[in-house]
DNA sequence: ATGTATGCAAAACATTTGCACCTGG
DNA sequence: CCAGGTGCAAATGTTTTGCATACAT
């Protein structure tokens, strides 16, 4: 049911669409650079264009299918919108992301926003480091 | 004594890397981005190479001298680290940077790595929106 | 058909690097 | 003097754009 996403979002449902936002909801990492989803999508035979990866990605995210994250590392991340926001805890060594959400922190954002006559309309909050065993938390991300 | 923290980190102390060192320290802006010193510097009469402006913010980042920071917009940010952990406020409308350190957000980021087995090396947080009244807290950033 | 999307190649940026020359200690 | 630093230009990596062709509706 992409598909009905693409044409909520105005887009004409393409081939190339689809595969990148099946790519999206479908791979086991939730968060990719464009050049992964490209390599990935000539590895399973299409032929697309990297620049029809960024500007289909670019799109997605204009309709609010996707969010654009700046990770370290010079190149931005897609992220599929589950339309609940979340941060993210980065893996430095393996690159491995976990997400979560934590209530708290959200309410403290308003008030800090709040205190400083701040309108908040996004916020991205990100803990780099490492997972003490790598073998505990697997199922996240 | 900007001189002494660059022989304290190890680094001859050239022109370049005073000019800089001084710019990030004296500039009504916090957080500039390599282009923007480069600019200065040239404005200001210096013979200087946009290469040696990254090299030194590397350097002067790798000593712990400087923070860098992925702000949205496809470039890097750097500020002189004072010691102190802070977190941004970023007006997307002026480009304004705001900061601000809030403490229970720093205890329940460190209770959620652990709650993850996660060690924290650094972490950022940035919320972006607008100042609703932009003559208020002027004084900031 | 017809406006939009795509592929390709070139351009535009941000950042890094090789190398000969210069400079600080 | 001499290791390390700098300027310049060229290289690299990422993302964008122009344009002719191909495709969805």
């Amino acid at each position: 049911m992409e598909s009905s996403d693409l044409k909520k979002a105005g887009l004409k449902v393409t081939l190339p669409r689809m595969k990148i936002l099946d790519l999206l909801a479908n791979s086991p990492d939730r968060h990719l650079k464009a050049e992964d989803i490209y390599k990935m999508l000539l590895d399973a035979g299409e032929d697309i264009a990297l620049a029809t990866v960024y500007r289909v990605l670019t799109q997605f995210e204009a309709a609010g299918l996707v969010t654009r994250h700046h990770f370290d590392g010079g190149h931005a991340v897609f992220e599929l919108n589950d339309g609940e926001h979340h941060d993210h805890l980065v893996d430095i060594r393996s690159g491995r992301v976990v997400e979560f959400y934590d209530e708290i922190i959200e309410q403290r954002q308003k008030e800090i926003a709040r205190e400083h006559g701040f309108t908040i309309t996004e916020h991205t909050m990100i803990l780099y480091g490492h997972f003490d065993d790598d073998k505990e938390d697997a199922g996240r991300d």
